[in-house]
DNA sequence: TGAGTCACG
DNA sequence: ACGTACGTGACTCAA
């Protein structure tokens, strides 16, 4: 090969683009940059791109794009294009990025007003082989472009998506229609094409176009013999649609001589941009690609400064601007150690692993997760004042869809940091490494926590989103630690007590079990389960999973009747799920002062809510009485004092009558009715209250559950074994009776589709990439979700704010009272006997005045010795 | 490690 | 026709 060889590679790009779109659309949800933006299209399109380039070797690219809707041919022929689906809104919302992915990888890419992509390449690929170019290779979805190959011109045409090529040479395509070039273009003059609404003539197809050129030439020779023909329906359909079909030959010519305001030598091909290609690959969440990128160009890692502090901390070290952040190995701050710590900015970042000189730090005012660093420091005896920033909640408040690791924020905002994993191991080789790493390791991610403050900052400007944070989520880190740092007594004797008396459940169950089986099996596994039930006993299946036989509640409820066996399972189940998860679970998690030690966490959920996890206190059984004895186990912190739990009632409802602004609700709500009555009365035309059957409001309570969840026909008749059809009539019944929320449903679904995301009454924001997709499930899924979170998501901000006020208030009143837990509408406290009468009051009224809605909030209460007692 | 199941709001 | 209620976490089995 010739260094002096020029060769031109023409890509068309927006029918590549579109083949790329629908190559990986199936796998569509996979493809999500943490932006929120469908990257299929783009990824396809790069990879095809790859390959093309390595294949080829060109020196000069381009990529042509079709301009818009309206070019020279529509002009001719008003319908040409038409009556093509609208492009989907994932599709055209990537077309911008492939061009920034072109531009990062030193690609032109043109498009000319009024002409097709075809056009520009065609035109290009004419003046290349006048002016001495050794090959041209162009590249399309559309075989019409074979019409541009020639001796010199090859055109690769993708089948099976984009990663297979067929290769057209004139050779090729007489061997494979045995046409010419010029024969191609006539025969599409006489077949016409569907998909470019081009007419061509009558009941002509592919056989019969070519049969015909095969004859006469071409389309010219054809209509010169036309009249000699001998008659049949094919001459006359050849009379008829002659004008048509010379209109169509010129609608499918590739015009060669387009006034293209770019020249070959524009074209020339110099490489990628290494910082424009990271930062888009970045962007895009296209970790493979980045990582090929940095090991091909083995960029040097720069290398960071930072000191290293083993003794004598002075003040000079320290000013509130500055971050500071503790490391340690795991996820459980509650037990594990701190193995380093950094704090500076970006003049200078200090890094130490003396845990001894953390009582002489003056903490900085920004830092990264502070509700772990204060239970860290609140382990060594030291208190960590509220700050005013912190990166790990200020990130998810950003975004929710993607984890708030701090490299997942560095990743975002464009700078490097390796991942703990890479640093620590992972599983049983995760280990403290040398110092020398971990102090680098530690200087870098305090360096990206300092670099991405101002531009979190602006996210969340932008977003209207300042106030969530410094007003609820950092004061709630606050609140939360405090309780975590707390705890909850747990008694182990009572746990062990429940757990002798399930064993001795589990153990006849398991005999009865085995008996009427006829043989023993392993009845935790639904596999063997499922042999038993329904093949050896032969019982019908009434709903399959993935992998075989469901055994879930509602199907073995269904064959109960049927096989004394199923009884005794669903038992067993119940008891064993109490045993496994409550009584040994919560065993283990007893600490040594006799406390249980949740850990909130705050910046998971896709709503706003809180999860709970080692252990999860936010799922204690309370439904069923064997498992709401556990609840007994849960104790205050001495002999003095009782277990306050306060929950709110119905404040999904209440927010959504106050979203909705529904006067129906409203009303409701304001006349203190019992809500669900008061739904059964509207839907089923009940006058009086006392008329409302048991049944009747059990179907509203249903409906009623339904609306908060997105409802739909299905739903609601799988929850209340009822027909689809009653259930659409009660859905139906119901969005008459109340029309605002019908309207709320409709609206915000709307503006989901419009701007991509949903928010609470603080601007908690979800986004929903799926909102406009293409698959009804998936669409039909991001749209509950659009219903649901901002109820569900303000339900959530509001016991935020409730439990913020409540704490200061306590603080204000120098109350020994201490929250405990929180279970998404409840908040159970430890309350000193002294002190019950006036926090039953405090607590109540906080919660109910934690926000003014224009419905009224209602508060429930209870206390007692145990949580079991407290309810 | 994923699927199935089931505990909670 | 499509195939579902919204949000979580822990345990067990079976690869």
């Amino acid at each position: 090969m010739t260094t002096t060889e020029k060769k031109l590679l023409l890509i068309d790009g927006s029918s590549i683009a579109f083949r790329a779109f629908f190559a990986l659309y199936t796998q569509i949800d996979r493809f999500v940059a943490p932006s929120g933006l469908h990257t299929n299209a783009i990824f396809a399109f790069h990879t095809m791109l790859g390959n093309v380039l390595e294949a080829v070797q060109p020196t000069h690219v381009l990529v042509a794009f079709d301009a818009g809707k309206t070019t020279f041919r529509t002009e001719m022929y008003a319908e040409y294009k038409g009556g093509r689906a609208k492009t989907p809104d994932e599709f055209r919302e990537q077309m911008p990025f492939i061009k920034e992915m072109l531009e990062a990888q030193g690609i032109r890419h043109y498009e000319l007003v009024n002409y097709e992509a075809d056009d520009i390449i065609g035109t290009l690929a004419t003046q290349a082989e006048k002016s001495g170019f050794d090959k041209i290779t162009v590249v399309s979805g559309d075989r019409d472009l074979t019409q541009l190959t020639t001796e010199k011109t090859t055109v690769e045409i993708t089948i099976k998506g984009v990663a297979e090529l067929e290769t057209y040479t004139p050779a090729y395509l007489y061997e494979k229609l045995g046409l010419t070039t010029e024969q191609f273009i006539d025969l599409k003059a006489l077949m016409g094409d569907k998909s470019d609404n081009i007419p061509g003539v009558t009941k002509v197809g592919e056989k019969t176009g070519i049969k015909l050129l095969l004859e006469h030439g071409s389309l010219d020779g054809i209509y010169d013999h036309v009249d000699d023909m001998k008659t049949s329906k094919l001459k006359e359909n050849l009379i008829n649609d002659r004008e048509q079909a010379f209109l169509s030959r010129e609608l499918a010519t590739i015009d060669l001589d387009s006034p293209i305001e770019i020249s070959l030598a524009d074209t020339l091909y110099a490489g990628s941009d290494y910082d424009k290609l990271k930062a888009f690959y970045k962007e895009m969440g296209f970790h493979k690609f980045l990582e090929n990128l940095e090991g091909a160009t083995e960029k040097v890692v720069e290398a960071i400064e930072f000191k290293i502090v083993a003794e004598n901390l002075s003040d000079d070290m320290f000013h509130d601007d500055q971050f500071f952040y503790l490391e340690i190995l795991g996820e459980d701050y509650h037990r594990d150690n701190i193995i380093g710590f950094t704090w500076g900015d970006e003049k200078q970042i200090y890094v130490s692993k003396n845990v001894a000189l953390l009582s002489d730090v003056r903490f900085p005012k920004n830092t990264f997760d502070f509700k772990k660093n204060k239970v860290l420091l609140a382990r060594q005896g030291i208190n960590y004042p509220v700050v005013d920033f912190d990166s790990m909640l200020a990130k998810y408040l950003y975004s929710t869809i993607e984890n708030n690791k701090i490299s997942t924020i560095a990743d975002l905002f464009g700078f490097e940091l390796p991942d703990d994993e890479l640093i620590y191991g992972k599983g049983a080789k995760r280990a403290v490494p040398e110092d020398a790493i971990l102090f680098d390791h530690l200087a870098r991610k305090l360096d990206v926590l300092v670099k991405t403050k101002t531009p979190l900052l602006d996210k969340l400007r932008e977003n209207d989103q300042e106030d969530l944070l410094d007003r609820i989520e950092l004061p709630l880190a606050d609140v939360l630690a405090k309780m975590e740092i707390t705890g909850i007594k747990v008694s182990g004797g009572v746990l062990s007590e429940i757990g002798l008396e399930n064993e001795q459940v589990l153990k006849g169950l398991t005999e009865e079990i085995y008996e009427l089986a006829g043989e023993p099996f392993n009845i935790n596994s639904p596999k063997q389960l499922g042999v038993i039930l329904f093949e050896k006993m032969g019982l019908p299946v009434i709903k399959k999973t993935k992998t075989g036989y469901s055994t879930a509640v509602d199907v073995l409820e269904q064959l109960a009747p049927q096989a004394p066996i199923v009884d005794k399972i669903l038992k067993y189940r119940q008891i064993s799920k109490i045993q496994s998860t409550y009584v040994t679970g919560l065993l283990g998690e007893i600490m040594s002062d006799g406390k249980i030690h949740t850990r909130y966490v705050q910046d998971l959920t896709q709503t706003g809510r809180l999860s709970s996890v080692q252990p999860n206190l936010q799922n204690i059984p309370v439904r069923l009485p064997e498992g709401r004895k556990i609840r007994k186990a849960f104790l205050p912190e001495n002999e003095d004092s009782v277990l306050l739990s306060s929950d709110y009632s119905q404040i999904e409802l209440r927010v959504l009558a106050h979203i909705s602004g529904d006067e129906h609700l409203i009303s409701a709500f304001n006349e203190g009715a019992d809500i669900h009555t008061s739904t059964a009365m509207r839907v089923f035309g009940i006058d009086k209250p006392e008329d409302v059957t048991a049944n009747d409001r059990r179907n509203a309570k249903a409906v009623n559950f339904g609306v908060v969840y997105g409802i739909s026909d299905f739903g609601l008749s799988n929850n209340l074994g009822i027909s689809r059809k009653a259930a659409k009539t009660y859905i139906d019944t119901y969005f008459e009776r109340y029309p605002d929320i019908k309207k709320y449903m409709e609206d915000i679904v709307r503006s989901a589709k419009d701007t991509g995301f949903v928010e609470t009454l603080y601007h908690r924001r979800r986004n929903l990439p799926d909102i406009n997709a293409r698959n009804f499930s998936v669409r039909s899924f991001a749209e509950r979700t659009a219903i649901n979170s901002p109820i569900q998501g303000s339900a959530a901000d509001i016991l935020k704010v409730a439990m913020i006020n409540l704490d200061r208030a306590l603080i204000a009143g120098q109350y020994k009272s201490k929250m405990l837990l929180q279970v998404h509408d409840e908040i159970v406290l430890d309350v000193p006997n002294d002190e019950l009468a006036v926090m039953q009051t405090l607590v109540k009224k906080t919660m109910e005045e934690a926000i003014s809605l224009s419905v009224p909030l209602l508060v429930d209460e209870n206390n007692g010795k145990t949580w079991y007692d407290a309810k």
